[in-house]
DNA sequence: TTTTATTGATTGACGCGTCAATAAAGAACC
DNA sequence: GGTTCTTTATTGACGCGTCAATCAATAAAA
């Protein structure tokens, strides 16, 4: 049955599966046999395209920032003026893709998982500065010190996101988003 | 050589190895034996004291909770007013003991561990509550929306946490305390 | 002798990664 | 158009290591 040019569909169903599965379990702890299983395939299939497990969840966990990356860029290609353009980073974190049970929960874990994995760390340091840039790039004409109205931003961002992982109760990310846009308010007015 | 009454010794001893070893690591995948070995004592000693591992790890994340309501207490009894308990909560939650690489770790790994144990997630809610509870009962007299404010001011402690222990760099927390006062003060400014 | 402290050895399960084997799709050659 | 070779897809079985938990045995206090 081999039908040629399989490799990125199985890669894919794969992260997919990675993804689905460290939601339900609810950590890392989730064998390659699992993932393949869900994935429709076998272990031995799943460590032939990737060769380890830690390459998988290093391949989930890219693509959750490179899903994220782009909710970002797209929102901003829409938004006109910095202070648009931050609401814009703001909603597009607290959208309804980035905000699934799921999602969220693989976030918490790759989390703690940058703090054993070098790779996992990078990644996620790339995510950081591109969102700090960004705040800090747009803030910068509306506030005196934007690299620290950036960190609180950030910050709030960060801890409302893991409140929500955390919280068994589901919402979408509208509590959230309204909370982060009150904060900057209050930082805005104090100078514009 | 029994000498009698080492059970809470050991207990303790455990405890304290268990936060060491998953701050070391930087992960829940530590074994009995590795904890055992730097509590000084035998894999199956652990064992029967504790019973499991899943024991093992509630009764840390028990002492770190018991350790912070500690602090918190410890400092609300020296502050004046509403305003003064509320900067004594977030000084005392970024404080050294709270502060401290291991202890960050720790916590993040209990976040991951709220996900799949019942009664991890119980545990964490309790510390949410009285979080909570003591910022929204100080806001009351400050602020027209106390719920919201407390909201927002949680949600940044937790951010400002979480990203000092993914952060490599150590620091104190002196620059997030000044972040979440910040914006309690902007919180303020709008109504006083 | 009953209770508490303590551990080495063991067991039973589980999981990652490997390997050999099977099967089909194309390529190359006549 | 057939034959052979190479490449890609795929899996069952399994070896090797690890780890949680148990147990039997030893030792000392009460």
């Amino acid at each position: 049955m081999p039908k040629l040019g399989m490799e990125p569909i199985r890669r894919a169903a794969l992260v997919k599966a990675t993804i689905a599965e460290i939601g339900k379990v609810g950590s890392l702890d989730v064998t390659v046999a699992q993932i393949a299983k869900r994935a429709g395939m076998s272990s031995a299939l799943a460590h032939h395209y990737f060769g380890s497990k830690e390459q998988i969840f290093l391949a989930a966990m890219r693509h959750i920032l490179t899903l994220y990356g782009a909710e970002v860029r797209g929102a901003l290609l829409m938004a006109d003026g910095p202070r648009a353009r931050i609401e814009a980073i703001v909603r597009a974190g607290f959208g309804t893709s980035n905000f699934r049970a799921e999602t969220i929960a693989a976030w918490l874990n790759f989390y703690v998982l940058s703090l054993m994995s070098h790779d996992a760390a990078r990644l996620l340091r790339v995510y950081q500065a591109r969102l700090r840039s960004n705040l800090i790039f747009n803030l910068r004409p509306l506030v005196p010190h934007p690299v620290a109205v950036a960190a609180r931003l950030a910050g709030l961002i960060d801890g409302l996101y893991l409140q929500q992982g955390l919280n068994a109760i589901p919402a979408d990310g509208r509590a959230a988003t309204a909370h982060v846009l009150e904060c900057l308010a209050l930082e805005l007015r104090g100078t514009s």
